[in-house]
DNA sequence: TTTAATGTAACAGATTTTATTACAGTAACT
DNA sequence: AGTTACTGTAATAAAATCTGTTACATTAAA
């Protein structure tokens, strides 16, 4: 994750759980995280599909949360956003003339993929809610 | 981590630890790794700034294992190519004026370093050794 | 009809990652 | 002494990824 797209959403969807019913603007959350509105509604779209947030179009539009809080874990999140494991990535070709090249890749995908459970299952004891409350 | 550095970190010492006491050159490890030379030489620079290998010039030159493979943790390895947090980047300037922008990143940082830590544990738990085992 | 939103495509710019070329320095071996 | 086969590293290029921007069709309230 050598990106900004974890910390994007979850600031938006804190902003979203910190104001309840109201519908709140992407150039208003933009204003928040101080990124341009086109990159908030890209991730808004995302979590829209993943049905954590609602949207309206129209005059005054907006977007607010659709599942609560309480129910939103921080591994939910994450997994929408997550592009590469926690280790990196993997080398494409290595050598198959190579006993250690030959092999290396299904241990790694092993080794690779139980951390990322481990992270997952560390997030997912963690609630949205929770991180909110943090902040009051 | 997108990219490629722990993988190759950890498949150029588990040839190093898979091959006792012989001098591999930089050309045959990349020949396993199927990737350029310069890529190795590079990744096995940081590897002997850190005391885990060793070099020899000149005409039958190479590198070897200084360190035992018992006594190298996957975690130290992990520490050395790391280059971003687990769950990513943050956005640079968050909002001062929002009382949600205002704290982010440090409640960021917070749960983005309990989660390295988690990570880091995890590794510290595993030698290069039984890594380079579970190929037997 | 005007206004202020969402949704999305298309593109541009910046940053990061990987590959490549080149060559100085080193040490063995004839 | 000269050749050979390495390491070490700089410089650059190419590729991939990430972020920002412009533009505009669509929507719905006023």
């Amino acid at each position: 994750m050598n990106n900004t797209r974890f910390s994007t959403a979850l600031h938006i969807l804190t902003l979203l759980a910190d104001n309840g019913e109201e519908w709140l603007s992407s150039e208003w959350i933009a204003g928040s995280l101080n990124v341009n509105p086109v990159i908030v509604r890209k991730e808004l779209g995302v979590l829209i599909q993943a049905a954590l947030v609602k949207s309206r179009k129209g005059k005054i539009g907006g977007y607010a949360l659709l599942k609560s809080s309480a129910n939103i874990t921080l591994a939910e999140i994450y997994s929408l956003v997550k592009n590469t494991d926690v280790l990196g990535k993997k080398n494409l070709l290595p050598n198959p003339n190579c006993s250690i090249g030959k092999d290396i890749n299904q241990k790694l995908d092993g080794l690779y993929s139980s951390i990322d459970q481990l992270v997952i299952n560390e997030l997912q004891g963690k609630s949205l809610k929770y991180f909110v409350e943090t902040f009051h």
